[in-house]
DNA sequence: CTCGACTCATGCGAGATTGCATAGCACGTA
DNA sequence: TACGTGCTATGCAATCTCGCATGAGTCGAG
């Protein structure tokens, strides 16, 4: 009897413990979702507990590699989701009013842009001019999503469905063949099929640029990493020849453009900034993404 | 910048802020607010106060006589009760897969209902059936909001508007003069308009029986009160008459029928039950709604 | 004016919650 | 088989939060 009372305002007593149930449902296990929500394991442990204790029902069944809901979990996943959906839609709320340029922006993109461009070009006259802004550059490889707040801005290389998102292309990057000094010497007069391709492959797709190699027939198994960053240092210590953004060149001395006649035109990469409709003229983060919009665009100028 | 940091967590990371929010939205003060949340007005205090340094601005503008929101946390009540809303969806969800005829049922009911029906006559064999069950009977006066799930199931005297309430007309109770044996012999023959009225006057509407007896001719002030049951009080002292379902008069056998001849016809008191569709067939909900509803057909019966 | 009723803010001690460290367990690999 | 890695549950000490009691203030009635 009083374990039902208790059950009830349990569950309307601590709103919170959604979050809890929510993370543990999307992570499939009480370490990872604790690591999420910045918490121990052992305090989600306990407040899943507690929890199904108010509910009087498991909500998780416990493995020894996951955790995995319960039909009973299962079915609340769905309302907890609308949960959610209402929270986050409180918290644009609550900044839609905000006047001040000031607070937390995060900022999702690649390191190479991180490190060239928005670190060297974007980041210092934005801080010098409203030094009150916290900017968060989140390099993630993982795809962070925008939709679920876990990120203000996104700087991507695709275009962006429409909906909830607002963004806008702000260069068309032609690509050309970098390569170090050195190896440009070296390198003068070689067949195109037989340069020393550096080639970047994505964990998960094929990226426009391994389909262009292999058009042009060049070998498979050169060198191939799974990082720019990796690629790009591959290139600087003369290892060979990559594709990549035409304009690095001018951002990075150590690199140059390695000219090779009669190649089929090189797809461009386009750039977008994106964020959510909600918080696009939130001042905060309006100054981050004009100040974004405008490096990148004179990325693409020179 | 820590602070803003610290913003966005706070509000992502403690949904139950908007739980104290929302009560002290509603109530206009920090005190009335904690008595709904069954807490202590410091902790409101202090939680509004974090919710607010975390938010950066203020939720309400504290008054002497009460608080009221700030504009900015005017603009932040839609979202917070869309969040209760998707709260108690959730709720509903976690209860639909109850089996069990256990844990807590509240029924909202007049105290008359109470005291000479449901008591003595549903709880017994109700209780005796599923002792798990723990039934709590709230006889406030104030209107108690079904939708906003301050109470499972309610006795009403008035049809519900259809949605996402359901429930039916348990009883048609025919209406009788009622008063004391005493009285009764002492009023023999005494015209209608002439008897001694103890009218139940509503706070806040003309009930039916008030403007029956304007129809009758009978004067405004003989004696009226706020309270049915003092109104039977009234009536069990001696005091006088009252018009009241004829089936009073076989569960107090203080109270009798006075037959008066030649009088407009009184209007039947239909009694309803009320509960919200998504639990009506949690068992625990049903048991108690379907014991209500035999037990009250009872009483129309006899 | 003075009192009483009511509000919110805050100091303090009890008690609940947290994070760390550990134990126990299952699985895949050497 | 033995080991390493990942997981959950739990003992324990430090910390944080809560409720009580109090203080300061405002409003309205007598």
């Amino acid at each position: 009897m009083s374990r039902d009372l208790a059950a009830t305002r349990a569950l309307l007593g601590d709103w919170d413990a959604v979050r809890y149930f929510l993370a543990v449902a999307r992570e499939g296990s009480f370490s990872r979702a604790a690591r999420l929500l910045g918490t121990d394991q052992s305090t989600v442990s306990r407040r899943i507990a507690a929890l199904e204790e108010a509910l009087g029902r498991k909500l998780f069944e416990r493995g020894p590699r996951a955790v995995v809901h319960s039909s009973f979990g299962a079915q609340l996943v769905e309302a907890a989701l609308a949960v959610e959906r209402a929270m986050l839609a409180l918290q644009d709320r609550a900044h839609a009013s905000e006047v001040r340029v000031s607070g937390r922006v995060r900022v999702a993109l690649t390191e190479g842009l991180a490190q060239h461009v928005v670190a060297p070009r974007v980041l210092p006259p934005l801080l010098a001019r409203h030094p009150e802004l916290a900017i968060e550059l989140h390099t993630s490889d993982a795809a962070v999503d925008l939709a679920r707040h876990e990120t203000d801005i996104a700087i991507r290389f695709f275009r962006t469905p429409r909906g909830e998102l607002v963004g806008q292309r702000v260069a068309r990057l032609e690509r050309a063949l970098l390569t170090s000094h050195a190896a440009k010497r070296r390198l003068r007069g070689v067949a195109a099929r037989d340069l020393p391709w550096i080639a970047y492959v994505h964990p998960s797709f094929v990226a426009p640029e391994r389909a262009w190699l292999d058009a042009i027939g060049a070998p498979r198994a050169t060198l191939e990493c799974t990082s720019v960053e990796t690629q790009l240092a591959l290139v600087r210590a003369g290892l060979g020849v990559a594709v990549a953004p035409r304009s690095y060149a001018a951002v990075m001395p150590e690199l140059c453009v390695l000219e090779v006649a009669e190649l089929p035109p090189l797809p461009p990469l386009e750039v977008y900034v994106v964020t959510r409709a909600a918080i696009r003229r939130v001042p905060r983060v309006a100054a981050v993404y004009e100040a974004l919009v405008a490096g990148l665009r004179a990325l693409e100028a020179g």
